[in-house]
DNA sequence: GCGCCGATTGGCT
DNA sequence: GCCAATCGGCGCC
């Protein structure tokens, strides 16, 4: 299960000639011609989800509700869909450009800054969040991971303990089957 | 062509 | 806890 697997690995980002780069704490299995919830539900194809399509290990990045981009791991077979949505890190590397980068961002207040003691994780506990703190655009989309500026590499070994899998939140479609990874060692406000 | 909705986030009641 | 921002896709007229 490969969404399980990316769980404590580290992703990488050196994107706009800096490097930043968190642990993976939280993802999202989408399961792809069967899975109403999933972009690539029946086959689905239109000029936004080619990249769900891309072969294993390249990036699928959408543009989701017009402003936030969301970054996931393609990884079935080519052509069948099946992607894996990146929904958290825990900051690792970076954390000044991370801070820099949400900052800009942040339509009315942005001054209002996230990190500081304990405030870290704000910056990319959540989808648009972390795709804005560590760069990635649509740009990224279709890129084969291991050639492309953002990476993943092997970070932590998770135990059966510390994992927690739930239903998949912020869906409409089958929202209750459970393919949501977490490690409860990081877990956050959002944790059902 | 038109209106509604979403794998989200931030701001304010 | 509710709602706006913002835009591409989709259903329907």
């Amino acid at each position: 299960m490969v969404a399980r697997d990316l769980l404590g690995a580290v992703m990488i980002s050196y994107l706009a000639g800096e490097t930043v780069a968190g642990h993976i704490v939280e993802t999202e299995a989408y399961l792809g011609y069967d899975d109403p919830a999933s972009h690539a539900w029946r086959g689905r194809r239109h000029r936004g989800n080619e990249g769900i399509y891309s072969p294993p290990g390249s990036w699928y990045v959408y543009l989701s509700y017009g402003m936030h981009c969301c970054a996931n791991l393609v990884c079935g077979p080519t052509g069948l869909g099946a992607a894996v949505l990146v929904r958290g890190l825990v900051p690792l590397e970076g954390v000044e450009i991370m801070r820099r980068r949400r900052a800009a961002r942040k339509f009315r207040h942005p001054e209002r800054l996230e990190g500081g003691p304990g405030r870290d994780a704000a910056l990319t506990d959540g989808p648009g969040k972390l795709s804005q703190a560590l760069g990635i655009t649509r740009e990224l989309d279709r890129q084969p991971m291991p050639a492309s500026p953002v990476v993943v590499v092997e970070g932590f070994g998770v135990t059966d303990d510390e994992l927690r899998i739930t239903p998949r939140i912020g869906i409409t479609k089958a929202a209750d089957l459970p393919l949501r990874f977490l490690l409860a060692s990081r877990l956050r406000h959002r944790v059902a």
